[in-house]
RNA sequence: GCCGAGUUGGCGGAAUGGUAGACGCGACGGUCUCAAAAACCGUUGUCCGAAAGGGCGUGCGGGUUCGAGUCCCGCACUCGGCACCA
């Protein structure tokens, strides 16, 4: 029992206080309204609105959330804290900021969850929204409350259905690059001025023709292609969501390769603006470099190859046009649509066994080649992860194609090596120059032709720089090509134009990026604005019907089937909703009866637009009015992109959401909603908080909380345990939450410690018995200034001596450059030596105390505003100027001199900031470690940095 | 295989080409206390030395420089992305 005498000092800055302090500031921010940030006009515009009253913006944004029902632990809000340190602090630099947080709340946890539970997962979703908020709140983030919202308010979904209309009633004009309203494709045949691929004229079609026409070039539509169906899941799936295993993203189900009929984007179309635009946003360059890299633009050539016997031709992609000599067969992938029509009657005479892989005739075996590849799943396709040494299988089709450089007849194969969908579909195969063509031409006896030098001693495939040879050919009308003796580089552009000239190929650029699968046969979901007439062509729902929204059903999954159901087919669950999806609409002409569409979006469709809407959160007649985008995110200068000024998350969006949002911002763009070019102008990637996790001798995880550490060994209870190092998981027993440190230290004690841990761009593991260190600063601050005993305000206004001021000031000029750089961890560092100081000294002046205080505010800005208040300031001091140095007490009174002799310090000694090269050698010259180290040599060279270094050379 | 990032004490991490290890955790010693906790003060890369001082030290091997964690060349390892992409 304690008695009274041992009560600890009733005003120390402990959780219990700091959790007092932070609940009365945050009602008092939430009651002020101290963060909302005005807008240029509508309804969040100022009250008084002065011209340019606003002032500088600065809109900073994190990667929304998903509200998953584990809530948050301690490595989630990281990213979070960092951007509110910057708003913070541009407050504090007089800046308009816009920070909010909305909700990412359409997704598959919450669609498996109402599977389970039977209740709506609306319920569910709301319910996890509601403790996601609580945590943040005693954060203390400084978020504009007015702005949040969450992508299943179906006020954000009739937004995200308008432009999904958009992007649907657009076409992408290949001259002018860019997207283009769909009445102006319409006019343009409608006059003449541009006529169907095939060549027929307008006039000339049918209204169903006509239509189907145009549908075929929007920007969004519906196609019968090869796309990844995971019958596990019940889902077509994006290339984005497929992982190299050839394996869904999420539940790790196998995806095949299906024909089905499926709705698209076009982003294609954007490939090379996707890739050339990223020179212009100041994003991380490992990000730059995966989205090129998914993008995969590749320069080279296509070339014709003509096949006589069948009276057809066949083009392929190379990036080595140089090496077509050395092309002695060629190879389509099995589902090329060529295929069939390349099949010979009978095997020609001699064809080699090897070739036929012992069937009789041509059809049966590419027939059973094609079925063999086409139950395989990607990864089966593959041969395995790792692409060395995966054998190489094919048939021979039964034809010869023409070589065009030197009329040679090479054989035709197909082979699962082969790509479709990547280049052309077919290759020519090169074994001399590529390792996959050498095995197949081991494989199947077939010649191998150098056409570069390789360095002595190569074995197998050479594809590196060296002199053409074996290259030269002169034609039956007497033109020559000869490109022996020719780097790489000079005997491309001379093959590229040789074809040219003979109009057997041209240079060309592929893309490995394919067209964007947004059809998913899910529930929880945006539904696509679309409905059928009955020649089953789609037609927009007109903008005043919006929002669509989804209907209660009794089953809200898809049908799934066995994992490896190759022959299932995809049924959405909105399907099954009869009367929702039968419906009779007024479309203009009269009410007619129509068909919905029953998939659904992706859950990337609200994260593709949502800094829009962030600008404008409320409007309903535009999705953001265009002044207040343009005051928010428009281009400030001459070829800016324009785009959020600061937008921080994890890496693993590099390809998924940052290239889908980039997308949809151009189109927008091009469509002219949208002033800004880019929706990101400044990206960072915060690090991981990564744990630490114990396993004992079964193999299971105990919890990480009850480890000790003793001599080296890890022990739970008295049982050893063996440590794992990784994610923060349930599953793994090692997660510490937001709430727990909440009431441990308090809000502003863990957000200084997840600042001070290390740069924001790293990863780190967590270590909860670190975070008293923070702590720790944060009561020296506060016993600065308050009497823990009493309560007092303990601060005087004594003027401070030379050395404070010195400290003083060389803190605030190093904090601010910090601040700027984002580097919070050295900004701390940095106060905590001023607080250390100022403790050292026994000097709680105001002139010294006050700056601390508001330095201080962006990192902890609870107990700053407490103690800013005891200073006896009424107002907050969010909008407070951050302190500026003063140069004039930047000078330190003395400077550490070091002298070096032959490059090792040998002395130090205390000068005036302002001494002489001269007298600082002689100085040093004098010193006697230095006069030992000297030792009577000869002095070669002496360099003299004053005041801080010399440097002899004996 | 290609592309990118990284490798510094027991741990997290600091260092415009100029004192390597700021700041924090931990550890050790001390003050206060009957005692403990908290708080505060001090020490803490390593080896030799009583000390003064000296040797070694930023993944490895070279180089540039009066001087290299930092710049250049080569290598190893770790992490991330892509990958039968022609």
């Amino acid at each position: 029992m304690s008695t009274p005498d041992e009560t600890p000092a009733s005003y120390r800055y402990t959780s219990e206080l700091a959790g007092d302090i932070e609940r009365r500031w945050q009602d008092r921010w939430d009651a002020e309204g101290t963060f909302e940030a005005p807008n240029p006009t509508g309804d969040l515009a100022a009250d008084d609105p002065e011209a340019g009253a606003l002032g500088d913006k600065y809109f900073i944004m994190d990667m929304f959330p998903y509200p998953s029902g584990a809530g948050l632990h301690v490595g989630h809000p990281l990213g979070y804290i960092a951007t509110d340190v910057v708003g913070r602090y541009r407050r504090m630099q007089g800046d308009n900021v816009l920070h909010a947080l909305g909700y990412d709340a359409f997704g598959l946890p919450a669609e498996i969850h109402a599977v389970q539970t039977g209740e709506h997962p609306r319920t569910n979703t709301l319910a996890n929204m509601d403790n996601m908020r609580r945590q943040l709140r005693r954060l203390g983030l400084a978020h504009d409350p007015r702005r949040s919202f969450a992508t299943i308010d179906p006020d954000f979904v009739r937004w995200t259905q308008w432009i999904f209309i958009q992007i649907f009633e657009s076409w992408y004009d290949e001259d002018q690059q860019r997207a283009r309203p769909i009445s102006e494709l319409r006019d343009e045949y409608e006059s003449g001025l541009r006529t169907a691929p095939d060549g027929a004229a307008w006039s000339e079609l049918g209204p169903i023709e006509r239509r189907i026409l145009i549908d075929s070039r929007r920007l969004a539509y519906v196609d019968e292609s090869p796309v990844n169906w995971c019958p596990g899941l019940g889902t077509v799936l994006a290339n984005e969501e497929v992982t190299a295993e050839g394996r869904s993203e999420r539940g790790n189900f196998p995806v095949f390769t299906r024909n089905l009929r499926q709705w698209k984007m076009r982003i294609t179309a954007y490939s090379d603006r996707l890739i050339d635009d990223l020179e212009r946003v100041d994003w991380p360059d490992s990000v730059k470099n995966m989205q090129r890299n998914w993008i995969g633009r590749s320069h080279g050539a296509r070339v014709r190859f003509d096949v006589p016997t069948a009276g057809r031709s066949f083009d392929v992609f190379t990036t080595r046009p140089d090496t077509l000599f050395g092309a002695t067969y060629a190879v389509l992938a099995p589902e090329h649509e060529l295929v069939e029509s390349l099949v010979a009657e009978a095997w020609p005479e001699g064809t080699p066994r090897a070739w036929t892989n012992g069937v009789e005739t041509p059809a049966e075996a590419i027939a059973s080649y094609r079925a063999a590849a086409a139950a395989k799943t990607d990864l089966e396709r593959q041969g395995g992860v790792d692409g060395a040494g995966r054998e190489k299988t094919g048939v021979f089709t039964g034809s010869y194609a023409v070589n065009p450089v030197n009329g040679e007849e090479v054989p035709v194969f197909i082979a699962d090596y082969v790509l479709t969908g990547y280049g052309t579909g077919a290759i020519m195969a090169v074994p001399g120059g590529d390792q996959r063509d050498w095995e197949f031409a081991q494989a199947y006896g077939l010649p191998i032709v150098r056409t570069v030098e390789p360095p002595e001693g190569t074995e197998g495939a050479y594809p590196g720089e060296g002199p053409a040879i074996n290259s030269a050919h002169t034609s039956a009308d007497g033109s020559v090509l000869d490109i022996n003796g020719l780097a790489v580089a000079e005997a491309k552009t001379a093959v590229v134009e040789w074809l040219q000239q003979h109009g057997a190929g041209e240079g060309t650029t592929t893309y490995r990026l394919r067209d964007w699968l947004f059809s998913r046969q899910r529930y929880w979901g945006e539904p696509f604005p679309i409905v059928y007439d009955e020649s089953d062509q789609p037609i927009a729902v007109p903008d005043h019907m919006l929002p669509v929204e989804l209907p209660d059903v009794p089953d809200y999954s898809p049908k799934t089937y066995e994992p490896d159901d190759v022959e299932s087919n995809p049924e959405p669950p909105l399907a099954r909703a009869d009367e929702w999806v039968h419906v009779t609409l007024d479309l203009g002409d009269g009410p007619r009866q129509y068909r919905r569409e029953t998939n659904t979006m992706p859950n990337w469709a609200g994260s593709s637009w949502y800094e829009l809407r962030y600008t404008d959160p409320h409007n309903s007649e535009r999705l953001a009015d265009p002044e207040n985008e343009r005051y928010w995110l428009g281009p400030r200068t001459e070829g800016d992109t324009g785009g959020v000024d600061l937008y921080v998350g994890g890496v693993e969006h590099a390809v998924l959401h940052l290239l889908y949002a980039r997308f949809w911002h151009k189109v927008l763009f091009d469509l002219g909603h949208v002033s800004s070019e880019e929706p990101f102008h400044r990206l960072v990637n915060q690090g991981y908080i990564q744990a630490y996790a114990y396993v004992d001798e079964r193999g299971v995880h105990v919890p990480a909380d009850e480890v000790e550490e003793r001599d080296g060994a890890f022990l739970h209870g008295d049982r050893p345990v063996t440590r794992e190092y990784g994610k923060m998981g349930k599953s793994l027993k090692n997660v510490v939450t937001p709430d727990d440190m909440y009431s441990a230290y308090g809000a502003d004690t863990f957000r200084v410690y997840e600042m001070s841990m290390g740069p924001l761009e790293v990863s780190r593991p967590w270590e909860t018995r670190a975070v008293v260190g923070s702590q720790r600063f944060l009561q020296r601050v506060w016993r600065l200034l308050v009497d823990e005993d009493s309560g007092d305000l303990r601060v005087d206004d004594a003027e401070l001596d030379a050395a404070t001021l010195h400290v003083l000031h060389t803190t605030i000029d190093g904090v601010r450059a910090d601040m700027q750089h984002l580097r919070f961890n050295t900004a701390i560092a940095k106060l905590i030596e001023l607080t250390n100081h100022l403790t050292k000294a026994g000097v709680s002046s105001r002139a010294a105390v006050e700056p601390l205080v508001l330095m201080l505010a962006p990192l902890a800005p609870h107990v700053a505003e407490e103690l800013w208040s005891r200073l006896g300031h009424d107002a907050s001091l969010i909008r407070e100027p951050f302190p500026v140095a003063d140069p004039a007490h930047l000078a330190a009174a003395s400077v550490t001199c070091v002298i070096q002799v032959l490059g090792k310090v040998r002395g130090k000694i205390e000068v005036d900031p302002s001494i002489g090269d001269d007298e600082l050698q002689a100085l040093a010259l004098a010193e006697p470690n230095v006069v030992r180290s000297i030792d009577g040599r000869e002095l070669r060279k002496v360099i003299v940095k004053a005041p801080k270094l010399v440097s002899i050379v004996v």
